[in-house]
DNA sequence: AAACTTTATGATATCGCTAACAGTGTTTGT
DNA sequence: ACAAACACTGTTAGCGATATCATAAAGTTT
C-alpha cells in the first residue's frame, strides 16, 4: 500500500510560505485574506489534493459536524432511503456526518431520545422529515434547546424554521388537468391521511382543477384514505362498485394507487383501458406494480441536498435569519406519465 | 439550554484519583489495570454519564472510526435501507461512522472511487453488499490495499474474508416443502438473476425439496427471471398459459413474485384461491401488494449488526485470523406466511 | 501630522484523547 | 540472593486543526 502521508494544513502552509492560520482562513471562507495569498493557497490545496482532517477540525472548532436526521417509522422506506443516500453523499463532501434517529410513537419517549441525541452528539443541526416536522411538542423542545433545524414538507408554523417543500397543490392540480386533457371527466380522488397536511393540499388541487374546467364531482367519487395500500384497496372497491363508476382515479400517493390497481384487478377492470390510475410520490412502488404508475415525482434528492447545505453552511444561526425568504424553498416537481393512465376511448 | 459541560476523561480521572491514562485504559479494554481501579473508574463513568469525544479519540489514535459500505445500484432499496438504518444505529453506539458509497457499473470507475474512498477516509474496514461482494477485481484491489472487509451473502471465494449470510438453499427447501404440505404438487419456480449465486442456491433448494418428496417437475414449470418485476410478469405469463398450469409459483424474490401476482391478475386468476404465490426477501414490497406475499425473511438487520461489530471490534486484523471459523456466519431465516399462499382445495 | 481604525497576517495555546516511554513495586528463575 | 520478567501506573508529547490575541501595515479622521 502506498502509505502516502496525509497532507496537512501545515504542508500547504510551508509550500506556500504562509502560516497555518492563513491556510485555515482560506479553507473556512474567512474573508480576511488577500486575494493573492488566497489564490496561492487554493492552488496548493488542489495540487496536493488536500483533505481536511475532520477529527482535528471538530476537536479544535468545537463544532460537531454532525447533522441529525429525524424520521418517523410511518415514512415510506423508499422516500427515506432516497433522502438518506443522497444526504450521506452530500455530507461526505462537506465533512459532516448524518446521525439518523427514528422517532418513537410515544411523544415523550421521542422527546427524551431527541434530547439525548442533542446532548450526546452535539449536532450542528437537525433535519425533520414529514410528518414529525409538524409535531408541536417536538418543535417547541428544539427551540428551547436552541438547536437549528430544517423541516421537509411541513404544513404548520411555516415561519418557525427554514423549510423545503414542493408545491403539492400545484402538482395535484396539474395531474388532474392531465387526466382531464386525456378526456376523463369522471375522476375519483382518494384523500391521504388527514393528519398530514399534504393530503389537504393535494385534495384541494384536485378540486380546483375540476372546478376550473367546470367539471362536477359527485361526493361518491371522493374517498378518505390513509396513505396505505389497504386503504387504497378499500376506497377503490367502493368507487368501482358504483353504477356510474369513474374512468380515472387519482390517489394522493403511490401506495393507495397501488391499492386501486389491486382492487381493479380483483374486479376484473382493466388498467388503463377501462380505468386510469394516477399516484403521487414516484417511489420504488410506482415501478414495481404493473402497469407502472403515472405519478408525481417529488424532488427528494434535491431536498436532501438543500437541507444539508443549509445546515452545513451554517448559513443560519440565529432565528431572525432563519425566517429570511431564502430559507423558504419550494422546489419543482415533475409529472411522470407511465402506463397506468391513458386517453379515454 | 442546560449547558452542562461535557464530561472529559480528565474529570473522571480527578474524581477517582488516577491518571487520565488509567481511565483511557479502562475505556479501551486494555487489560493492564487492577480490578479495584477498573471498578472505580467504571463506576465514575456511569455516574457522570461519560461519553468519549470521538473526534479526540480519532485524532489521537490515528484510527478513522469509519466503516465503508459499498453497494451496487441494482440492489433492492428496501434491502439497502434496512441494512443502512440498522447499521447507522449500531455505529452510533460504537462511535463509528458509515461512509456509504454506490459502486459504478463500470468496474474501472468503481475501483478508482473505492481507492479514493480508502485513501481519503482511511476506513477501518469495508462492508460489501451483494452482488459486488463477488467481484473479483474489487476483491483483489482490496486485498492489495490491505483493507479489512466483510462480505454479505457472497457466493465465491468464501475463505477470502469474513462473511455473513443466510442459508438460502435451506430456506428455499423449506418454503417449497411448505407449499407441498399445503397440498401443492404442481409448483413452478422462477429462477433469479443468473449472475447472483443465490439464484442457484434457491433453485437447488426448490428442486431438492421436490425430489425428496418424489414430485416431478416438468421443464415448463421452470422459468429464468432477473429479479425484476417485469421478468416475473413475463415468466408467469408463460407458466400460467400452459394447459396444465401450476397451482403454486415460488419466485426467487419478492419483486418477481409481485410480477407473478400482476400476471395472475391480468389473466383473471385469483390469488391465492387458484394460485399460490411465494416470494423471497420480505422487503417492503411484500406487504405493498395485495394479497400480501408469503415470503422468506432475510435477517438483514442482524447481518448489519454483525458486520459492523466485526469491523468495529477490530477482531480481525490479519488475514490469517480472518479465515477463522468465527468469521463464517450463517444466520437464521424465517418463513413468513401471509395471504398469497393457501391450502390447495 | 497625530491619533485612531481597519485589514491582513502570524504566534501560541488549546481541544480531548492515546502512544510511547518511564518508572514503580512484585513476582519469578536459577 | 540477584537479575530478569512482569504487572500496574504515571509523565510527556503529540495528533491536525482553530480561537484568541498580538502585531504590522495601510487607510481615515480631525
Amino acid at each position: 500500500m502506498t502509505t502516502s502521508k496525509r497532507i496537512r494544513i501545515q504542508d500547504i502552509a510551508e509550500r506556500v510560505g504562509v502560516s497555518t492560520m492563513t491556510v485555515s482562513r482560506v479553507l473556512n471562507q474567512d474573508s480576511k485574506v488577500s486575494d493573492a495569498k488566497r489564490a496561492l493557497v487554493m492552488k496548493a490545496v488542489k495540487e496536493l489534493n488536500y483533505r481536511p482532517n475532520v477529527a482535528a477540525r471538530r476537536l479544535a472548532s468545537n463544532k460537531s459536524f454532525f447533522i441529525g436526521l429525524l424520521y418517523f417509522d410511518d415514512l415510506d422506506t423508499s422516500y427515506l432511503s432516497k433522502f438518506l443516500l443522497r444526504g450521506l453523499k452530500i455530507c461526505r463532501s462537506t465533512g459532516h456526518h448524518l446521525v439518523v434517529e427514528e422517532i418513537d410513537d410515544d411523544i415523550n419517549k421521542a422527546l427524551a431520545s431527541v434530547k439525548e441525541l442533542i446532548e450526546v452528539t452535539q449536532v450542528d443541526g437537525l433535519i425533520l422529515l414529514p410528518p414529525i416536522c409538524n409535531n408541536e411538542k417536538l418543535l417547541t423542545t428544539l427551540q428551547q434547546a436552541n438547536v437549528s433545524f430544517v423541516r421537509i414538507a411541513p404544513d404548520t408554523q411555516l415561519n418557525l424554521s427554514p423549510y423545503i417543500c414542493m408545491d403539492d397543490y400545484q402538482a395535484s392540480f396539474e395531474m388532474t388537468e392531465m387526466l382531464i386533457k386525456q378526456g376523463h371527466s369522471k375522476i375519483g380522488h382518494i384523500i391521504g391521511n388527514p393528519n398530514q397536511g399534504v393530503s389537504r393540499l393535494r385534495y384541494q388541487g384536485f378540486l380546483d382543477a375540476l372546478r376550473s374546467n367546470k367539471i362536477n364531482v359527485p361526493p361518491e367519487y371522493i374517498e378518505q384514505g390513509l396513505f396505505t395500500v389497504d386503504s387504497g384497496v378499500e376506497a377503490a372497491k367502493k368507487m368501482l362498485s358504483l353504477d356510474d363508476r369513474p374512468t380515472a382515479i387519482f390517489a394522493a400517493n403511490d401506495a393507495m394507487a397501488a391499492g386501486v390497481l389491486s382492487a381493479a384487478n380483483m374486479a376484473r377492470i382493466s388498467v388503463p383501458d377501462e380505468l386510469s390510475i394516477a399516484g403521487f410520490d414516484d417511489g420504488h412502488l410506482a415501478v414495481s406494480v404493473s402497469p407502472n404508475l403515472t405519478t408525481v415525482r417529488q424532488p427528494i434528492q434535491q431536498m436532501a441536498e438543500l437541507a444539508i447545505d443549509i445546515i452545513a453552511s451554517g448559513k443560519f444561526s440565529d432565528l431572525a435569519k432563519a425566517n429570511a425568504r431564502e430559507f423558504r424553498n419550494v422546489l419543482d416537481f415533475e409529472i411522470v406519465e407511465r402506463e397506468s393512465t391513458n386517453t379515454l376511448k
